[in-house]
RNA sequence: GGAGAGGUGGCCGAGCGGUCUAAGGCGCACGCCUGGAAAGCGUGUAUACCUCGAAAGGGUAUCGCGGGUUCGAAUCCCGCCUUCUCCGCCA
C-alpha cells in the first residue's frame, strides 16, 4: 500500500510509474487526493470540536466538586449541541476514511526504475542463465511418466484421496522431497536465515498484511467456519511474525527461512500447463524473507537472488533469471525476478523461484517499522522475499533432465541427504 | 467444549467515574558526582494522525479489540479475541 503522503506529494511521477505495469491510476490517485484534503479538513474541526469539549467536561467536573451544582448543570446544556456536531463530523470523516482505504488498496506497488515496461510473459527480460540445455539420453520421457515408472509419485492416488492437483509422494520420491527441504534449509541457515516452523492457515488481518487480502481471497483456501486460509506461501505467516514491530536499523537485515507446504486454488488453470508436477494445488516450498532498511533492501535482493542462483547450480539445473517487465510484477512487488529451470523431456522452461522487493509496500499495511540510532522517527521498512525452492518443478525437472538408461541419476548435492545416487 | 480469574507504557505493577497530564519500581539515555567505575542524585524516556513551523510548540486518538452509557470512561454495560487455573476430550 502506498501512503497518501507520497502519492499526494508525488502525483505525476506516481501516475507515470504505474503506467509501467499497464495500470492506469490517474483517476483513483486525483480521487485520493480530494478525499484526503477533505478528510484532513474535517479532522481539524472535529478535533478542535472534541478540544473544547474536552475543556468544557473538565470544567464541568471542577464545578461538581465545588458543589456548585447549577452551574455545572447549565455548563451541560451547552455541552449538548457540541456532541451532536461532533457525532455528525465523526460520521463523515469514517465514511471518508473507509472510502480512502478503499481506493488505497486499488493501487499496485510502484515498479523500482530498473523494472522495463511491459504486458506479459513476453516483456521479461532475462538476466543471466546458467547450465547447458541438452536432449537428456535416451528418449525424453516427462517427468509423470517417469514418476509412474519409478513409483516415486501417484497422481491417481492422490485424485482418489483428495482430487487433482494433491500428488501422493511415495518410497524415493517422498524421500526426494525431504531431501530437497533438508538441503534447502541447511543452505539457508549457512546462508545466516533463521529458520522457523509457521502456521499453516492464518487469519485475515495477516493475509491483509502481505497483500493477499483483500482482492485476491481467490487463491487461498478458506476455512469458512473458523475464518482462516491456507497459506499460499510461507512469506504470509513469515512477514506476519513482525507485524506491528519498530525495528532498531542495527538488528538489520532480519534473514528468516522455513519450509512449508503451500495451498494453492488457482483459478485458471488449464491444460498441459497442468500436467504433472508443473502446477499443484498442494506443494513444498522452502522460502527466505528479509525485513530489511529502505535504503539498502535493493542489495538484499540482489544478495537473495545470487544465494538462489546458488542452490539451482548446485542442482546442476540449467537456469535463466528473468527480470520480470511491469506487466508481470505482482500487484505488491516493486521489482522482481523470476527463477526457470529447463525440463529438457518438456522441453518447458519452469519458474522454480520468484524473488522480489516489495519495498514499503507490505510493511506499511503491516504497520512494519524501523528506526536509525538516535533518531526519533520511524521510517516503514522494506520487506522482501523469495522462493528456495519450490520443490515440484525442481523434482520436474531432475526427473527429465537426469533420466539415464540405468535409472534417475541423484543431484550430487542432495546425495547427502537421500542417502542413495540413482533412483532405479 | 464447561466453570472461574486475568489482559494497563520496553518490562513489572498500582489505579476500578472527574487534579489519570496513568502512581511506584525496573530497564534504557543523557548529565552531575568519581582517578575510573559502582552506588547516589538530577533530567528525560510510547505510537499514529492533524495543525502551524526551520525548530520548539499545540491538538486528537490509543490502558487486549469493537460497540454502548455519561458533560466526562483505564474505571460502568454488551459482544469478540486472548492468557492462566480446574474439568472434559484428545495426537
Amino acid at each position: 500500500m502506498l501512503t497518501v503522503k507520497y502519492i499526494s506529494r508525488n502525483r505525476d511521477s506516481v501516475v507515470k510509474l504505474l503506467s509501467v505495469r499497464n495500470f492506469d491510476a490517474a483517476g483513483i490517485v486525483d480521487e485520493i487526493i480530494s478525499v484526503d484534503s477533505e478528510k484532513r479538513d474535517l479532522q481539524t474541526r472535529m478535533e478542535s470540536l472534541k478540544a473544547s469539549l474536552n475543556s468544557k467536561s473538565k470544567e464541568i467536573g471542577v464545578l461538581f466538586r465545588q458543589g456548585k451544582t447549577g452551574e455545572a448543570q447549565a455548563a451541560k446544556e451547552q455541552t449538548g449541541i457540541m456532541k451532536e456536531e461532533i457525532k455528525g463530523l465523526s460520521a463523515k470523516l469514517n465514511e471518508l476514511e473507509e472510502r480512502l482505504a478503499g481506493l488505497l488498496v486499488q493501487l499496485p506497488n510502484i515498479p523500482h526504475e530498473s523494472v522495463p515496461a511491459g504486458e506479459g510473459a513476453d516483456d521479461n527480460v532475462k538476466v543471466r542463465g546458467g547450465g547447458e540445455v541438452v536432449k537428456p539420453a535416451g528418449e525424453g520421457v516427462p517427468h509423470w511418466d517417469l514418476a509412474r515408472k519409478y513409483d516415486i509419485i501417484d497422481f491417481e492416488l492422490g485424485n482418489k484421496i483428495t482430487g487433482s492437483g494433491f500428488p501422493l509422494y511415495k518410497g524415493k520420491g517422498a524421500l526426494m522431497q525431504r531431501a530437497m527441504i533438508s538441503f534447502f534449509l541447511e543452505e539457508a541457515i549457512k546462508a545466516g536465515y533463521t529458520e522457523y516452523a509457521p502456521p499453516l492457515m492464518v487469519n485475515e488481518d495477516s493475509g491483509f498484511g502481505t497483500g493477499q487480502l483483500p482482492d485476491k481471497e481467490g487463491q487461498m483456501y478458506h476455512v469458512q467456519e473458523d475464518n482462516l486460509f491456507l497459506i499460499p506461501t510461507a512469506e504470509v505467516p513469515l512477514t506476519n511474525i513482525f507485524r506491528g514491530d519498530i525495528i532498531n536499523s542495527r538488528d538489520l537485515p532480519l534473514k528468516i527461512t522455513a519450509y512449508t507446504p503451500c495451498f494453492r486454488r488457482e483459478a485458471g488453470s488449464y491444460g498441459k500447463d497442468v500436467r504433472g508436477l508443473n502446477r499443484l494445488h498442494q506443494f513444498d516450498k522452502v522460502e527466505i524473507v528479509q525485513i530489511q532498511h529502505p535504503d539498502r533492501s535493493y542489495e538484499s535482493l540482489e544478495e537473495m537472488t545470487s544465494y538462489i542462483e546458488s542452490l539451482v547450480k548446485r542442482l546442476g539445473l540449467p537456469y535463466r533469471i528473468l527480470l520480470l517487465c511491469g506487466g508481470d510484477t505482482g500487484f505488491a512487488a516493486a521489482k522482481t525476478y523470476d527463477f526457470e529451470v529447463f525440463a529438457a523431456a518438456q522441453e518447458k522452461w519452469l519458474e522454480v523461484s520468484s524473488v522480489s522487493n516489495f519495498g514499503s509496500f507490505q510493511a506499511k499495511r503491516l504497520k512494519l517499522r524501523c528506526r536509525d540510532e538516535g533518531e526519533k522517527k520511524t521510517m516503514i521498512a522494506h520487506t522482501l522475499n523469495g522462493s528456495a525452492l519450490a520443490l515440484p518443478r525442481v523434482l520436474a525437472a531432475i526427473l527429465e533432465n537426469n533420466q539415464t538408461p540405468e535409472g534417475i541419476r541423484v543431484p550430487e548435492a542432495l546425495v547427502p541427504y537421500t542417502g542413495f545416487e540413482i533412483i532405479v
